[in-house]
DNA sequence: TTGCTAGATCGATCGTCATCAATTCAGGCC
DNA sequence: GGCCTGAATTGATGACGATCGATCTAGCAA
């Protein structure tokens, strides 16, 4: 057995009994499970090149927006492709869509990548 | 066609031609593919719940280490999975590994966090 | 030496994800 | 109305990743 656990033997087993209600009863300051899982999604839909490429290119295009025609060129990807992978990120809260006429504009949403760097420092 | 492209046609195609040394010949903001990999990577260590909880874990830890022994038990993995996760932990530089004795213990790379959150202010 | 324990590695399995071709949907134009 | 174009959705496929049981390795103690 470890010869540490300096008294908090209660936080030993928090995992199968079916995400119980929340974390933290008192002095708990690790991630439940919950939080684990929320924040990992967040990371998920950074944890890809093309979506890099895509926030990258989005952030420095002309107007802070681009369509999705501008898109499939330098990625070297399909349209459905391409699509797929906007969807995660507005999903994320990381991009905004917004659609004018026959075209999809999507722009960075305000402040979205430094919330999430906040997550790191608040882990 | 796309109305847009205001003059950066020079950026439209830049996939398959295997790796080309690298990106941004002058005006070329947008990360390059390689790069993408590299950062993407780095996210990647940080998306699965289980992961950001052995981070959380170790960084509340009593002396900001703990051994392996008392990982398994809060995650409620078996002891070869946790050690796969610090590997992947340790190979991302977010993890420091120091074996003494029988145990191994594992700890927060200073700064590391910190490094990765900037990542996203300079996509 | 033998035995024991903590941890890493190996192999297999199962689920998730990235990608594409085909299709469908929606907004303009004739 | 019918047609064209930009984009989203669907279904299938191949690759990657999380997990586990079994095995192997490294320290420590009889």
């Amino acid at each position: 057995m470890c010869v540490h656990n300096g008294g908090m033997t209660a936080v030993q087993i928090v995992e199968s009994p079916a995400a119980d209600a929340c974390c933290a009863p008192a002095g708990a300051p690790p991630l439940c499970t919950e939080e684990a899982v929320a924040k990992a999604q967040h990371f998920k839909a950074l944890a890809d090149p093309n979506r890099l490429r895509l926030l990258s290119i989005v952030k420095a295009a002309d107007g802070g927006e681009a369509c999705v025609c501008e898109l499939t060129g330098p990625l070297g990807l399909g349209q459905p492709t391409v699509s797929h992978h906007l969807k995660i990120l507005v999903d994320a809260g990381l991009l905004h869509r917004e659609k004018r006429g026959i075209w999809a504009y999507y722009s960075l949403v305000p402040g979205a990548l430094e919330r999430t760097a906040e997550v790191l420092a608040t882990l």
